[in-house]
DNA sequence: CACAGTTGATAAGTTTTCTTCACAAAGAGA
DNA sequence: TCTCTTTGTGAAGAAAACTTATCAACTGTG
């Protein structure tokens, strides 16, 4: 169930919005100002915001960036009353994902809502194609040893990592971790050792769980 | 430093293995029973837990396979006053991973975690070096984009699917869908559509968490 | 300083993977 | 039936990845 949340200073549009939005099959919640609405995004995982940019208290416009900083991947469509050129055009700067000015028709809604969830599994889609040096890494069996060995022993130097993966020849385990350090998978502390690097350690715990099933 | 929970209604053997146990460099916690195990496993992540079999409240037998659903990964030793062969299968059949029966020497029990530990990693580690065609099939970006094709669309026929990878070659797509067949990662029904098999599933949602940090 | 072990870059040769091409069986429709 | 699309195989050349070998900079130690 896709979660909404619906950020307006007026009651009856909110509460319309949220009856329309649970017939159509969202799960969505309400915040009247941005001060409530970035506590419920910090409770809770939305996918999707529509904020309206006037608003007594902390303002849409204001609110935008922090939502986005904060919480990249929620998908935020500004609803307005004033539409000009400019205020649009600083939303899409700030993040927003799309922009409708009021009074809208409710389809006119739904549509730019779908189309918003839709880009976004797009988005998700592009991102998995380009970590292309990744795959490519994890591609080679030793090089997965080499993410193990780190993962269990946090952090190694070079000549131990090299006999402990029982390889003789010490330039060949240096091709791989050069292949391993360019796609920054690994990375070296002031005194050489090599160590997991953030996404290092995120990978071998999903290779896990994918290994076991 | 390796976290391992003690449960026992023993308030005596739970002291006394606490200190063992912080001795031999093992971070500790204890319960007094099933229950508040399973809220302190709630709380935090441990790597083993000690499992007393009769115990006031929620057992042990009772709580092993809560355990083991809930978090796969843990390992459990059994510890029991009254070892019977029945009991003791029926407690390996629940996903112990080891059994003891009381009383035991120390040593005997920290050989038996260091053992259990060690094939821990061991599983996993082998696990993942002999998934070798899966990691070779994700290094491809051809392949993943059918991998996401499929998780999008849920089925496919081979020339809609060619066609949607604007390749015009479909021999191409052809040698592809082979190799990610051959790693299981996609399966085709009686009418020859192609879909991701369970696996493939799996691989899609982690490659997304992996890719999205 | 000199030396031994460590760490690493680069280039040539080898193996694996990918692409392309030629061909063919199975099914759908005129 | 004949034709066209779909679905698929196998083999040879092209491209990428891997291995091996040569050489060099840095490290610490006696």
């Amino acid at each position: 169930m896709v979660k909404v949340l619906v950020v307006d200073d007026d009651q009856d549009l909110r509460d319309n919005l949220m009856e329309v939005l649970t017939e159509n099959g969202f799960s969505p919640d309400s915040a009247e100002n941005g001060e409530i609405a970035l506590e419920k995004l910090q409770d809770d995982t939305f996918e999707l915001v529509l904020l309206d940019s006037v608003m007594p208290g902390m303002d849409g416009l204001e609110t935008l960036p922090l939502i986005k900083r904060t919480y990249p991947k929620t998908r935020i469509i500004m609803l307005t009353a004033f539409s000009t050129v400019n205020s649009a055009v600083e939303a899409m700067r700030n993040g927003a994902d799309d922009y409708i000015t009021k009074p809208f028709k409710i389809d006119e809604l739904l549509v730019a809502i779908r189309r918003c969830l839709e880009e976004a599994k797009f988005g998700v889609c592009e991102e998995i194609l380009n970590s292309d040096d990744m795959f490519k890494c994890l591609a080679n069996a030793t090089r997965r040893k080499v993410l193990l060995l780190l993962y269990r022993e946090s952090k190694l130097r070079f000549m131990d990592l090299t006999r402990k993966l029982n390889i003789d020849d010490h330039t060949k385990v240096n091709f791989h971790l050069k292949s391993l350090k360019d796609a920054h998978l690994i990375e070296q502390d002031r005194r050489k050792n090599y160590q997991l690097s953030p996404k290092g350690k995120k990978i071998v715990s999903c290779m896990s769980s994918i290994a076991s099933s």
